[in-house]
RNA sequence: AGAGUUGGCCGAGACAGUCGCUGUUUCAAUUUUUUGAAUCAGAGGAAAGUCCGGGCUCCAUAGGGCGAGAUGCCAGGUAAUGCCUGGGAAGCGAAAGCUUACGGAAAGUGCUACAGAAAAUAAACUACCAGAGAGAUUUGGCAAAGGUGAAAAGGUGCGGUAAGAGCGCACCGCGCAGCUGGUAACAGACGCGGCAUAGUAAACCCCAUCUGGAGCAAGACCAAAUAGGAGCUUAUGGUAAACAGCGUCGUUAUAGCUGGGUUACCCAGUGUGGCCCACACUUAAGCUCGGGUAGGUUGCUUGAGGUAUUUGGUGACAAAUAUCCUAGAUAAAUGACUGUCCACGACAGAACCCGGCUUAUUGGCUGACUCUACCU
C-alpha cells in the first residue's frame, strides 16, 4: 500500500471541522488531544490545529504540524475510516522530535485498540 | 605581528539514496474534470516588528478654511520617504573615524528642585567707599571680593576712581553692516557698536513644508440549499342587486338551486402615531428575475526585476547594450529516514508587490584605512 497524503485526505472546510467538534469521541494526553468520528469512506482524513497560544513562533507551529502529518502518513493503514483532528496543547513546543513522535504513535495505537470493533461492523 | 575603525558578500551546511507534499510544461486515459507517467521549479537576510514611503484596488472629492499628525542645517539621489549620498556646524577620540530631534527664546504663556541675598519687572545678604551720629544705627554710591548652584546680567589684562564699574583702551567672545569665496548651509578678513536677549521648545507655543479615507479579509466573476424581496399567472370571505343556466308549473306567484365574480355594501388584523382622522399592507401555489450566504474562480506574480559590461558622476545613483525568468500555498506545500564529510549548523517560515528603517543571529570569506612595535 502506498503511504501518500494528498489534498483530499486533509480536512479542509469550516463545516467539516465543525461537524467533528459537535459530536466526536476524544482521547487526550498531556500535550495532545485528538477528536475523531467515523466518516463512511475508505480512507481517513486529518486536520491539525496548533494555536498561537501553544507556540508563538510560526516555525515552531509548522514543526509540530509536520511531525503529526508525517506520523499520520506512515500509520494511515491502521486508521481507515475516520475523520481525525489533532489539537496541540500548551507546552507542546517544548518537546523534542522523538518524544512528540512517540506520543502521537501511542495515540493512534489507543484509537485502534479502543474502536477496533466498530471498523468491522 | 598586535590593537582598532569601517564597507561588501555568503548563510534551511554539502553530497548520495528511499518515502512524501505544492505547482509549471509535455504525453496518455477520461464527458466535464480528474487520474497516471515523465520533466523542471519550490522560503529569508532578516520572510519578523508593522515603524515610515510608494505601487495596486475600492470609496470620497469644485475651491478654500479650521483642526489633527508628521518632518525641521544645506545641496543632491529617488516613484517616494522620516531613507540614502555629499557638504557645513557642534561635540567625542591620539588617529582612522564616530555621534547629533541641528528652525525660532527681543510674539506670548509656563517651569528652573535643593542651595543661595537674588533664578530675571525694581537684582544686592556679607562686603567696599562717602556723609550724618558719642554710639547703636542710618542716608547714599557701587557690583570689584565672598559664599550657593547645572546656570548669577560677557572673560583676561592695563588704565581709571572716594570705592568701583565697558567708565575708557587692547585682545577674545557677542551683535550689526557691506565685501570676498561657495549653488547653498557656512567660512574668511576688515570695519562699526559698546554689552543689551540666563537656560528650557523630546514644556505649551510660533514659523515653514507635507498629509483625503480604508485596505488583497481591497476589489472582480460564477453560484447550491434555506429564508426573505420584485414581477407575472392561477385560485381565494360574507350579504344584496343585476345577468346566465337549471328547475317548478300546484296557490300561476317569478319560489328555490347552481355558476361566473360585473356592481354596491359589510367584516378583522398589522404598521406609522399619545389618540382620532388619514395612508400603506394582508392568503396559497407555480414560474421568472435580480441581490446574495456556503462553496468555487480570479486578483497572484514580468517587476520602479536580477546578472554582466561600458559610459557619466566625489558619491547615492542614472543611462545604454547583452542576457536570464527565479515560490505562489489557501485548515495553508518545501518534510522524514539512512550513510559520508566538515566549519557541527544561529536567528528564524513567503501570504498582493516593491524601497527603507528597526530588532534577532552560529559562524565564514573579503576590500579599505589608522595607531604601536620590530625587521629590511
Amino acid at each position: 500500500m502506498q503511504l501518500s497524503f494528498p489534498r483530499q485526505y486533509h480536512l479542509r472546510t469550516k463545516s467539516e471541522f465543525k461537524s467533528i467538534f459537535d459530536k466526536s469521541n476524544r482521547i487526550s494526553q498531556k500535550h495532545l488531544l485528538i477528536l475523531f468520528k467515523q466518516n463512511q469512506k475508505e480512507y481517513s482524513r486529518l486536520g491539525v490545529i496548533v494555536g498561537k497560544r501553544v507556540a508563538k513562533k510560526a516555525i515552531a507551529r509548522n514543526r509540530i504540524r509536520r511531525i503529526v502529518k508525517e506520523s499520520f502518513r506512515l500509520n494511515q493503514e491502521k486508521l481507515l475510516g475516520w475523520d481525525i483532528i489533532v489539537i496541540a496543547r500548551q507546552q507542546c513546543d517544548t518537546l523534542n522530535k522523538p518524544t512528540l513522535r512517540k506520543g502521537i504513535d501511542d495515540l493512534w495505537q489507543k484509537l485502534q485498540n479502543q474502536y477496533r470493533g466498530c471498523l468491522f461492523q
